[in-house]
DNA sequence: CAAAAATTTTAATCCAGATTAAAATAATGG
DNA sequence: CCATTATTTTAATCTGGATTAAAATTTTTG
Protein backbone atom coordinates (compact mmCIF):
# COMPACT_ATOMS: atom_id res chain seq x y z
CA UNK A 1 0.00 0.00 0.00
CA UNK A 2 0.97 3.26 0.50
CA UNK A 3 4.39 3.72 1.81
CA UNK A 4 3.72 5.70 5.36
CA UNK A 5 4.47 9.71 4.85
CA UNK A 6 5.15 9.31 1.44
CA UNK A 7 5.99 12.68 -0.29
CA UNK A 8 9.08 12.73 -1.84
CA UNK A 9 10.21 9.48 -1.00
CA UNK A 10 9.38 6.85 -4.29
CA UNK A 11 8.65 2.89 -3.87
CA UNK A 12 12.28 1.74 -5.04
CA UNK A 13 10.38 0.26 -8.01
CA UNK A 14 9.53 3.62 -9.29
CA UNK A 15 12.52 5.19 -8.31
CA UNK A 16 14.24 2.78 -10.46
CA UNK A 17 11.48 3.62 -13.14
CA UNK A 18 12.30 7.47 -13.09
CA UNK A 19 16.20 6.83 -13.42
CA UNK A 20 15.59 4.61 -16.57
CA UNK A 21 12.74 7.19 -17.68
CA UNK A 22 15.24 9.70 -17.37
CA UNK A 23 18.07 8.22 -19.40
CA UNK A 24 15.61 7.81 -22.14
CA UNK A 25 14.17 11.72 -22.09
CA UNK A 26 18.06 12.73 -22.26
CA UNK A 27 18.96 10.59 -25.19
CA UNK A 28 16.36 10.65 -27.39
CA UNK A 29 13.67 13.46 -26.13
CA UNK A 30 10.23 13.16 -24.60
CA UNK A 31 8.06 12.27 -27.83
CA UNK A 32 11.40 10.08 -28.85
CA UNK A 33 11.43 7.60 -25.94
CA UNK A 34 8.22 5.25 -26.11
CA UNK A 35 6.83 4.00 -22.86
CA UNK A 36 8.04 0.57 -23.99
CA UNK A 37 11.60 2.05 -24.28
CA UNK A 38 11.48 2.87 -20.90
CA UNK A 39 9.58 -0.23 -19.58
CA UNK A 40 12.17 -2.67 -21.18
CA UNK A 41 15.06 -1.34 -19.72
CA UNK A 42 13.48 -2.10 -16.48
CA UNK A 43 12.06 -5.64 -17.98
CA UNK A 44 8.87 -4.71 -17.79
CA UNK A 45 5.80 -4.49 -20.54
CA UNK A 46 4.90 -0.87 -21.12
CA UNK A 47 1.34 -1.42 -19.73
CA UNK A 48 2.85 -1.63 -16.53
CA UNK A 49 4.37 1.56 -16.04
CA UNK A 50 0.71 2.99 -15.91
CA UNK A 51 0.31 1.09 -12.36
CA UNK A 52 3.25 3.97 -10.83
CA UNK A 53 2.15 6.51 -13.34
CA UNK A 54 -0.93 8.03 -14.55
CA UNK A 55 0.58 9.00 -17.89
CA UNK A 56 3.36 9.44 -19.92
CA UNK A 57 3.40 13.33 -18.93
CA UNK A 58 3.44 12.25 -15.19
CA UNK A 59 6.58 10.42 -16.23
CA UNK A 60 8.56 13.53 -17.32
CA UNK A 61 6.81 15.85 -14.50
CA UNK A 62 8.58 13.27 -12.39
CA UNK A 63 11.51 13.02 -12.98
CA UNK A 64 11.85 16.76 -13.05
CA UNK A 65 10.99 16.56 -9.51
CA UNK A 66 13.49 14.23 -8.75
CA UNK A 67 15.88 16.51 -10.74
CA UNK A 68 15.12 19.57 -9.16
CA UNK A 69 15.44 17.39 -5.87
CA UNK A 70 19.13 16.03 -6.50
CA UNK A 71 20.33 19.89 -8.05
CA UNK A 72 18.31 21.62 -4.80
CA UNK A 73 20.25 19.17 -2.61
CA UNK A 74 23.79 20.04 -4.63
CA UNK A 75 22.99 23.38 -4.16
CA UNK A 76 22.64 23.23 -0.10
CA UNK A 77 25.28 21.45 0.11
CA UNK A 78 27.85 23.69 -1.85
CA UNK A 79 26.13 26.54 0.41
CA UNK A 80 26.66 24.35 3.51
CA UNK A 81 30.10 24.07 3.65
CA UNK A 82 31.10 27.88 3.41
CA UNK A 83 33.56 30.00 2.29
CA UNK A 84 33.77 32.68 0.00
CA UNK A 85 31.29 33.01 -3.19
CA UNK A 86 33.87 31.77 -5.12
CA UNK A 87 34.20 28.35 -3.39
CA UNK A 88 30.56 28.02 -2.82
CA UNK A 89 30.25 27.97 -6.96
CA UNK A 90 33.45 25.95 -7.41
CA UNK A 91 31.72 23.44 -5.06
CA UNK A 92 28.29 23.65 -7.05
CA UNK A 93 29.95 23.08 -10.76
CA UNK A 94 31.88 20.10 -9.29
CA UNK A 95 28.84 18.64 -7.66
CA UNK A 96 26.41 19.48 -10.28
CA UNK A 97 29.04 17.89 -12.48
CA UNK A 98 29.13 14.68 -10.42
CA UNK A 99 25.56 14.14 -11.34
CA UNK A 100 25.42 14.90 -14.65
CA UNK A 101 28.44 12.00 -15.25
CA UNK A 102 26.81 9.74 -12.53
CA UNK A 103 23.28 9.96 -12.00
CA UNK A 104 21.75 9.22 -14.94
CA UNK A 105 21.76 13.21 -16.14
CA UNK A 106 18.01 13.92 -14.46
CA UNK A 107 18.71 17.45 -15.06
CA UNK A 108 19.02 17.74 -19.08
CA UNK A 109 15.55 16.59 -19.26
CA UNK A 110 15.15 20.55 -18.98
CA UNK A 111 14.45 20.67 -22.84
CA UNK A 112 11.21 18.64 -22.39
CA UNK A 113 9.51 21.48 -20.29
CA UNK A 114 7.37 22.21 -23.38
CA UNK A 115 5.51 19.05 -23.05
CA UNK A 116 4.42 19.78 -19.84
CA UNK A 117 0.60 20.41 -19.50
CA UNK A 118 0.58 24.39 -17.99
CA UNK A 119 -0.30 23.25 -14.19
CA UNK A 120 3.01 21.07 -14.36
CA UNK A 121 4.78 23.32 -16.72
CA UNK A 122 4.34 26.34 -14.33
CA UNK A 123 5.46 24.32 -11.38
CA UNK A 124 8.68 23.23 -13.03
CA UNK A 125 9.65 26.77 -14.66
CA UNK A 126 8.98 28.41 -11.49
CA UNK A 127 11.65 25.29 -9.31
CA UNK A 128 13.99 26.01 -12.61
CA UNK A 129 14.04 29.67 -11.94
CA UNK A 130 14.16 29.43 -8.55
CA UNK A 131 16.80 27.09 -9.23
CA UNK A 132 19.02 29.80 -11.60
CA UNK A 133 17.91 32.27 -9.01
CA UNK A 134 19.90 31.14 -5.94
CA UNK A 135 22.77 29.94 -8.39
CA UNK A 136 23.08 33.59 -9.42
CA UNK A 137 22.96 34.65 -5.25
CA UNK A 138 26.34 32.62 -4.77
CA UNK A 139 27.52 34.48 -7.57
CA UNK A 140 26.67 37.68 -6.25
CA UNK A 141 27.93 36.83 -3.24
CA UNK A 142 31.37 36.14 -4.77
CA UNK A 143 31.28 39.51 -6.37
CA UNK A 144 30.55 41.18 -2.89
CA UNK A 145 33.40 39.39 -0.75
CA UNK A 146 35.52 40.09 -4.20
CA UNK A 147 36.02 36.31 -4.55
CA UNK A 148 34.57 37.02 -8.36
CA UNK A 149 35.39 39.38 -10.42
CA UNK A 150 31.91 42.00 -11.29
CA UNK A 151 30.36 40.63 -14.31
CA UNK A 152 26.76 39.78 -15.43
CA UNK A 153 25.50 36.99 -12.86
CA UNK A 154 22.42 36.16 -15.19
CA UNK A 155 25.03 35.29 -18.69
CA UNK A 156 27.05 34.11 -16.36
CA UNK A 157 24.91 31.63 -14.56
CA UNK A 158 23.38 30.59 -18.11
CA UNK A 159 26.82 29.81 -19.53
CA UNK A 160 28.08 27.88 -16.25
CA UNK A 161 24.91 25.59 -16.13
CA UNK A 162 24.88 25.31 -20.18
CA UNK A 163 27.85 23.62 -19.74
CA UNK A 164 26.79 21.72 -17.32
CA UNK A 165 23.40 20.76 -18.89
CA UNK A 166 25.07 19.76 -22.46
CA UNK A 167 27.23 17.22 -20.71
CA UNK A 168 24.70 14.36 -21.21
CA UNK A 169 24.78 15.15 -24.60
CA UNK A 170 28.25 13.71 -25.22
CA UNK A 171 28.94 11.41 -22.67
CA UNK A 172 27.25 8.42 -22.61
CA UNK A 173 28.44 6.29 -19.43
CA UNK A 174 32.29 5.98 -20.16
CA UNK A 175 34.16 6.11 -16.76
CA UNK A 176 37.24 7.13 -17.62
CA UNK A 177 35.93 10.37 -18.86
CA UNK A 178 33.91 10.95 -16.20
CA UNK A 179 37.33 11.33 -14.15
CA UNK A 180 37.97 13.62 -16.84
CA UNK A 181 35.11 15.69 -16.63
CA UNK A 182 35.08 15.66 -12.55
CA UNK A 183 38.40 16.85 -13.18
CA UNK A 184 38.73 19.27 -15.45
CA UNK A 185 34.90 21.27 -15.40
CA UNK A 186 35.60 22.92 -11.94
CA UNK A 187 38.56 24.07 -13.05
CA UNK A 188 37.40 25.18 -16.47
CA UNK A 189 34.09 26.92 -15.26
CA UNK A 190 34.98 28.47 -12.40
CA UNK A 191 38.59 29.91 -13.67
CA UNK A 192 36.86 32.84 -15.53
CA UNK A 193 35.39 34.18 -11.95
CA UNK A 194 38.45 34.81 -10.80
CA UNK A 195 38.83 38.84 -9.65
CA UNK A 196 42.72 39.16 -10.58
CA UNK A 197 44.04 39.83 -13.70
CA UNK A 198 42.60 43.04 -15.94
CA UNK A 199 39.50 42.13 -18.86
CA UNK A 200 41.14 41.30 -21.73
CA UNK A 201 40.18 43.66 -24.76
CA UNK A 202 39.70 42.02 -28.14
CA UNK B 1 13.64 24.64 -62.17
CA UNK B 2 16.32 23.37 -61.05
CA UNK B 3 18.69 25.98 -59.84
CA UNK B 4 21.89 25.46 -61.85
CA UNK B 5 24.76 23.77 -60.30
CA UNK B 6 23.05 23.47 -56.89
CA UNK B 7 24.71 22.09 -54.28
CA UNK B 8 24.77 23.40 -50.99
CA UNK B 9 22.47 26.45 -51.99
CA UNK B 10 18.31 26.05 -51.68
CA UNK B 11 16.12 27.92 -53.62
CA UNK B 12 14.45 30.60 -51.13
CA UNK B 13 11.48 28.93 -50.11
CA UNK B 14 13.21 25.58 -49.02
CA UNK B 15 16.12 27.71 -47.24
CA UNK B 16 12.68 29.64 -45.37
CA UNK B 17 11.37 26.09 -44.83
CA UNK B 18 14.86 24.71 -43.24
CA UNK B 19 15.33 27.82 -40.74
CA UNK B 20 11.38 27.35 -39.71
CA UNK B 21 12.39 23.62 -39.28
CA UNK B 22 15.48 24.30 -37.20
CA UNK B 23 13.62 26.70 -34.87
CA UNK B 24 10.38 24.31 -34.16
CA UNK B 25 13.05 21.57 -33.50
CA UNK B 26 14.81 23.37 -31.20
CA UNK B 27 11.83 24.07 -29.60
CA UNK B 28 10.26 21.07 -29.15
CA UNK B 29 12.61 18.30 -30.25
CA UNK B 30 11.93 15.90 -33.75
CA UNK B 31 9.40 13.90 -32.46
CA UNK B 32 7.61 16.35 -30.47
CA UNK B 33 7.76 18.86 -33.68
CA UNK B 34 4.76 17.97 -36.98
CA UNK B 35 5.34 18.95 -40.13
CA UNK B 36 1.84 20.84 -39.30
CA UNK B 37 3.65 22.67 -37.05
CA UNK B 38 6.56 23.89 -39.33
CA UNK B 39 4.24 23.86 -42.13
CA UNK B 40 2.18 26.66 -40.73
CA UNK B 41 4.98 28.89 -39.74
CA UNK B 42 5.06 29.28 -43.78
CA UNK B 43 1.68 29.27 -44.11
CA UNK B 44 1.50 26.45 -45.92
CA UNK B 45 0.03 22.88 -45.60
CA UNK B 46 1.94 19.76 -44.08
CA UNK B 47 1.48 18.22 -47.12
CA UNK B 48 3.45 21.10 -48.67
CA UNK B 49 6.53 20.20 -47.46
CA UNK B 50 6.86 16.76 -49.17
CA UNK B 51 7.46 19.24 -52.02
CA UNK B 52 10.53 19.96 -50.85
CA UNK B 53 11.88 17.08 -48.73
CA UNK B 54 11.48 13.22 -48.94
CA UNK B 55 10.19 12.85 -45.66
CA UNK B 56 10.32 14.05 -42.16
CA UNK B 57 14.24 12.39 -41.23
CA UNK B 58 15.41 14.02 -44.41
CA UNK B 59 13.83 17.58 -42.97
CA UNK B 60 16.40 17.65 -39.63
CA UNK B 61 18.98 15.49 -41.93
CA UNK B 62 19.11 18.82 -44.36
CA UNK B 63 18.90 21.17 -41.19
CA UNK B 64 22.31 19.48 -39.95
CA UNK B 65 24.13 20.38 -42.95
CA UNK B 66 23.05 23.89 -43.24
CA UNK B 67 24.39 23.83 -39.33
CA UNK B 68 27.01 22.34 -40.39
CA UNK B 69 27.59 24.60 -43.15
CA UNK B 70 27.38 27.89 -40.99
CA UNK B 71 29.22 26.24 -37.99
CA UNK B 72 32.15 26.00 -40.10
CA UNK B 73 31.93 29.24 -41.90
CA UNK B 74 32.46 30.55 -38.31
CA UNK B 75 34.76 28.71 -37.89
CA UNK B 76 36.75 29.66 -40.81
CA UNK B 77 36.28 33.00 -40.10
CA UNK B 78 37.82 32.69 -36.63
CA UNK B 79 40.74 31.16 -38.11
CA UNK B 80 41.65 33.68 -41.01
CA UNK B 81 41.29 36.88 -39.13
CA UNK B 82 44.80 35.13 -37.66
CA UNK B 83 46.12 36.14 -34.40
CA UNK B 84 46.91 34.35 -31.62
CA UNK B 85 45.08 30.82 -30.36
CA UNK B 86 43.50 32.40 -28.07
CA UNK B 87 42.06 35.65 -30.31
CA UNK B 88 40.84 32.66 -32.81
CA UNK B 89 39.14 30.85 -29.94
CA UNK B 90 37.75 34.18 -28.72
CA UNK B 91 36.27 35.06 -32.10
CA UNK B 92 34.83 31.97 -32.93
CA UNK B 93 33.41 32.24 -29.58
CA UNK B 94 31.73 35.34 -30.54
CA UNK B 95 30.58 34.08 -33.94
CA UNK B 96 28.98 30.99 -32.45
CA UNK B 97 27.22 33.14 -30.21
CA UNK B 98 25.78 35.21 -33.06
CA UNK B 99 24.05 33.06 -35.05
CA UNK B 100 22.92 31.37 -31.68
CA UNK B 101 20.97 34.30 -30.72
CA UNK B 102 20.40 35.94 -34.51
CA UNK B 103 19.61 32.62 -36.94
CA UNK B 104 17.09 30.62 -35.43
CA UNK B 105 19.73 28.40 -33.60
CA UNK B 106 20.29 25.67 -36.26
CA UNK B 107 22.90 23.54 -34.07
CA UNK B 108 21.38 23.45 -31.02
CA UNK B 109 19.70 20.66 -33.24
CA UNK B 110 22.78 18.63 -32.69
CA UNK B 111 20.25 16.83 -29.91
CA UNK B 112 18.25 15.59 -32.30
CA UNK B 113 21.13 12.98 -33.84
CA UNK B 114 19.64 9.74 -32.65
CA UNK B 115 16.51 10.38 -34.94
CA UNK B 116 18.45 10.32 -37.79
CA UNK B 117 18.73 7.51 -39.96
CA UNK B 118 21.99 5.32 -39.75
CA UNK B 119 23.79 6.35 -42.91
CA UNK B 120 22.62 9.99 -42.84
CA UNK B 121 23.64 9.59 -38.75
CA UNK B 122 27.31 8.61 -39.34
CA UNK B 123 27.69 11.29 -42.07
CA UNK B 124 26.35 14.29 -39.39
CA UNK B 125 28.54 12.54 -36.78
CA UNK B 126 31.48 12.49 -38.81
CA UNK B 127 30.88 16.40 -39.43
CA UNK B 128 30.44 16.97 -35.90
CA UNK B 129 33.15 15.09 -34.81
CA UNK B 130 35.97 17.05 -37.09
CA UNK B 131 34.28 20.29 -36.10
CA UNK B 132 34.72 19.55 -32.83
CA UNK B 133 38.50 18.61 -33.81
CA UNK B 134 39.12 22.08 -35.30
CA UNK B 135 37.95 23.33 -32.31
CA UNK B 136 40.18 22.05 -30.11
CA UNK B 137 42.90 22.19 -32.72
CA UNK B 138 42.21 26.11 -31.97
CA UNK B 139 42.69 25.36 -27.96
CA UNK B 140 46.08 23.31 -29.16
CA UNK B 141 47.46 26.30 -31.00
CA UNK B 142 46.81 28.52 -28.10
CA UNK B 143 48.68 26.23 -25.91
CA UNK B 144 51.20 26.13 -27.98
CA UNK B 145 51.88 30.07 -28.67
CA UNK B 146 51.53 30.14 -25.37
CA UNK B 147 48.22 32.39 -25.17
CA UNK B 148 46.17 29.37 -23.48
CA UNK B 149 47.12 28.25 -20.03
CA UNK B 150 47.83 24.49 -20.92
CA UNK B 151 44.54 22.22 -20.66
CA UNK B 152 42.47 19.10 -21.33
CA UNK B 153 41.34 20.03 -24.53
CA UNK B 154 38.90 17.85 -25.17
CA UNK B 155 37.00 18.84 -21.77
CA UNK B 156 37.61 22.18 -22.12
CA UNK B 157 36.20 22.42 -25.67
CA UNK B 158 33.09 20.32 -24.58
CA UNK B 159 32.63 22.97 -22.06
CA UNK B 160 32.86 25.60 -24.37
CA UNK B 161 30.73 24.24 -26.48
CA UNK B 162 28.16 23.18 -24.44
CA UNK B 163 27.76 26.40 -22.91
CA UNK B 164 27.23 27.99 -26.76
CA UNK B 165 24.94 25.12 -27.87
CA UNK B 166 22.57 25.30 -24.39
CA UNK B 167 22.00 29.29 -25.55
CA UNK B 168 18.79 28.25 -27.65
CA UNK B 169 17.19 26.97 -24.33
CA UNK B 170 16.65 29.85 -22.69
CA UNK B 171 17.03 32.61 -25.15
CA UNK B 172 13.63 32.96 -27.39
CA UNK B 173 14.37 36.40 -29.39
CA UNK B 174 14.26 39.08 -27.20
CA UNK B 175 16.64 41.39 -28.58
CA UNK B 176 18.04 42.90 -25.73
CA UNK B 177 19.08 39.71 -24.14
CA UNK B 178 20.20 38.75 -27.48
CA UNK B 179 22.65 41.96 -26.80
CA UNK B 180 24.25 40.66 -23.54
CA UNK B 181 24.91 37.82 -25.06
CA UNK B 182 27.02 38.86 -27.39
CA UNK B 183 28.19 41.21 -24.51
CA UNK B 184 29.33 38.19 -21.77
CA UNK B 185 29.70 35.00 -23.48
CA UNK B 186 32.93 35.81 -25.31
CA UNK B 187 34.21 37.14 -22.05
CA UNK B 188 33.47 34.49 -19.84
CA UNK B 189 34.10 31.69 -21.62
CA UNK B 190 37.45 32.59 -22.92
CA UNK B 191 38.65 34.56 -19.90
CA UNK B 192 39.40 31.05 -18.23
CA UNK B 193 41.75 29.92 -21.04
CA UNK B 194 44.03 33.09 -19.80
CA UNK B 195 47.35 31.55 -19.36
CA UNK B 196 47.95 34.47 -16.21
CA UNK B 197 47.67 33.56 -12.24
CA UNK B 198 48.26 29.89 -11.29
CA UNK B 199 45.50 27.43 -11.15
CA UNK B 200 43.46 27.61 -7.94
CA UNK B 201 43.31 24.77 -5.69
CA UNK B 202 39.78 23.90 -3.54
C1' DC C 1 -2.69 33.47 -74.51
C1' DA C 2 -1.84 28.33 -74.28
C1' DA C 3 1.03 24.63 -72.87
C1' DA C 4 4.26 22.96 -69.60
C1' DA C 5 6.39 23.13 -65.23
C1' DA C 6 6.17 24.38 -60.46
C1' DT C 7 3.77 24.66 -56.19
C1' DT C 8 0.18 23.73 -53.01
C1' DT C 9 -4.12 21.57 -51.43
C1' DT C 10 -7.62 18.03 -50.47
C1' DA C 11 -8.75 13.75 -49.16
C1' DA C 12 -7.47 9.34 -48.12
C1' DT C 13 -4.49 5.68 -45.94
C1' DC C 14 -1.50 3.77 -42.42
C1' DC C 15 0.93 2.93 -38.33
C1' DA C 16 3.38 3.58 -34.02
C1' DG C 17 2.66 4.38 -29.66
C1' DA C 18 -0.48 5.91 -25.73
C1' DT C 19 -4.07 4.40 -23.04
C1' DT C 20 -7.47 1.10 -20.93
C1' DA C 21 -9.84 -2.93 -19.09
C1' DA C 22 -9.82 -7.48 -17.72
C1' DA C 23 -7.18 -11.39 -16.55
C1' DA C 24 -3.10 -13.68 -14.69
C1' DT C 25 0.61 -14.08 -11.42
C1' DA C 26 3.35 -13.02 -7.33
C1' DA C 27 3.70 -11.58 -2.64
C1' DT C 28 2.19 -11.21 2.01
C1' DG C 29 -0.32 -11.51 6.35
C1' DG C 30 -2.95 -14.31 9.29
C1' DC D 1 -3.03 -22.95 3.08
C1' DC D 2 -6.51 -19.10 2.17
C1' DA D 3 -7.63 -14.42 1.33
C1' DT D 4 -6.24 -10.10 0.17
C1' DT D 5 -3.35 -6.84 -1.92
C1' DA D 6 0.39 -5.77 -5.11
C1' DT D 7 2.32 -6.22 -9.59
C1' DT D 8 2.48 -7.41 -14.32
C1' DT D 9 0.67 -9.12 -18.67
C1' DT D 10 -2.48 -9.78 -22.60
C1' DA D 11 -5.40 -8.08 -25.74
C1' DA D 12 -8.10 -4.33 -27.36
C1' DT D 13 -8.92 0.53 -28.54
C1' DC D 14 -7.93 5.10 -30.10
C1' DT D 15 -5.49 8.87 -31.99
C1' DG D 16 -2.12 12.02 -33.83
C1' DG D 17 0.74 12.59 -37.20
C1' DA D 18 3.48 10.81 -41.28
C1' DT D 19 2.92 9.64 -45.82
C1' DT D 20 0.71 9.29 -50.49
C1' DA D 21 -1.97 10.05 -54.69
C1' DA D 22 -4.73 12.81 -57.34
C1' DA D 23 -6.58 17.24 -58.18
C1' DA D 24 -6.37 22.28 -58.13
C1' DT D 25 -3.89 26.47 -58.51
C1' DT D 26 -0.07 29.40 -59.65
C1' DT D 27 4.03 30.53 -62.33
C1' DT D 28 6.82 30.41 -66.23
C1' DT D 29 7.89 30.26 -70.98
C1' DG D 30 7.48 30.43 -75.82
Amino acid sequence: MATTADESRFSLQKDRMLKAAAVCFNQKGYSGTSLKDVASQLGLTDAALYYYVRNKEELVYLCYLRAAELGKAALDRAIDDGGSGFDKVRRYIRLHSEFMVGEPGPVAIMSEIPSLKPSHREEVLSLSRAHSARFEELLRDGIDDSSIRPCDVRMTGNAIMGALNWIPKWHHGDATIAAQVLDSFPEILSRGLDPSQSSSET
